[in-house]
DNA sequence: GGTTGACTTAAACCATGGTTTAAGTCGTAT
DNA sequence: ATACGACTTAAACCATGGTTTAAGTCAACC
C-alpha cells in the first residue's frame, strides 16, 4: 500500500492543502493516518474517497450530504442499502439540474443570436451612412 | 404598460421578496419605479429582465457578472458587443459544466451499479444461510 | 377612527465553504 | 548546530448570497 502527503494529494488532485484539512476536519475524509512526525498519510483508498467526493462536489451536493455519504461508507456494508438510495436520489437532482441549465443555455443563445444581428445591423447602419456621407460629398 | 408588485413578481417567479429587494439593492434589477406610497412597481421590462437574470443564476454566473450585464443593459447598444462576448463567454463556461457534471453523472452510476449488486448479493447469502439453516434442520 | 395587511428602510444576522494566520515541530542539507 | 522547508494546530477571517429584524408608513376596511 503506497501512502502519499498532503502536498502530493494536493498536485494529485489540484486542491489546495488548507481545504483537504478542512475535509478531514470536517469528517470528509476519514480516519487519515499519521508519520511519527505527525503529518497526514493518505492511503489508495482514501485517495479513492477524494475522487468520488470530488465527484459529489461538481454535482453541488453540499458538504453535510457527503459527510453522511462518508460516514456510511466507514459503517460499511450494513448502510449499503442507504447509501444506494442516497446515489440515486442525487443521480435524479443532478439529472433535474443539467436540464434547468440546458434550458438556460438555449435562453442564452437567443441572446447571443440577437446581439450578433444587432451588432450586423449597426454596422450595416454604418456602412449606408458612409456610403450616404460620400454621396453627398461627390 | 402593465405593472406588478413586489409580490406579484414574487408569486410569479417563486422568488421572495426580500431577495427581490436584495436584487435591486446589487443593481441587478435598475430603475425600479415606485407608487405614491413609495412601493416598488415592476414593468413588463423588469419582468423580462428578471427572467434572463433568473436563467443566468441558474447557469451560475455570480451577482457581479450579472450587474456587469445589467450595466450593459442599461447603458445601450453601444454595449451590444460586450453583452455578446460576455453571453459567449459564459455559454463556454456552462458547456464545461454540464461536461464535468456528466462526467460525475458516470462515477455516480458506477456506484449506483455497485450498490445494487452488493444488495443482491447480500440477498443472496442470505437465502442461501436460510436454505443451509433448513437442510440442517430436516 | 382604529386596526389590519402590505409595504418601506437600514442594518444586523446567517449558512456555506473554504482560506489565512500565528505559533510551533520536525527532518534534512550545509 | 543551524537554517530551511514542509508540515502541524486552533482560531480567526473571508466572500458569497441571501434572510431576518426592527421600526415605521400608508391605504383600506369595519
Amino acid at each position: 500500500m503506497k501512502y502519499c502527503s498532503i502536498s502530493e494529494v494536493s498536485a494529485k488532485f489540484n486542491i489546495p492543502e488548507s481545504t483537504l484539512r478542512y475535509y478531514e476536519k470536517k469528517g470528509l475524509l476519514p480516519l487519515i493516518e499519521r508519520d511519527e512526525a505527525g503529518r497526514r498519510l493518505f492511503s489508495e483508498n482514501q485517495m479513492t474517497l477524494l475522487e468520488i467526493i470530488i465527484y459529489l462536489k461538481n454535482t453541488h451536493m453540499p458538504v453535510k450530504g457527503i459527510q453522511q455519504y462518508v460516514n456510511w461508507v466507514v459503517e460499511g456494508d450494513s448502510t449499503t442499502e442507504r447509501r444506494l438510495e442516497m446515489m440515486k436520489n442525487h443521480k435524479q437532482a443532478v439529472l433535474a439540474e443539467i436540464s434547468l441549465m440546458k434550458v438556460a443555455l438555449k435562453a442564452i443563445d437567443v441572446k447571443i443570436t440577437r446581439y450578433k444581428n444587432r451588432m450586423i445591423s449597426m454596422n450595416n447602419e454604418m456602412k449606408d451612412q458612409l456610403i450616404k456621407n460620400g454621396e453627398e460629398e461627390v
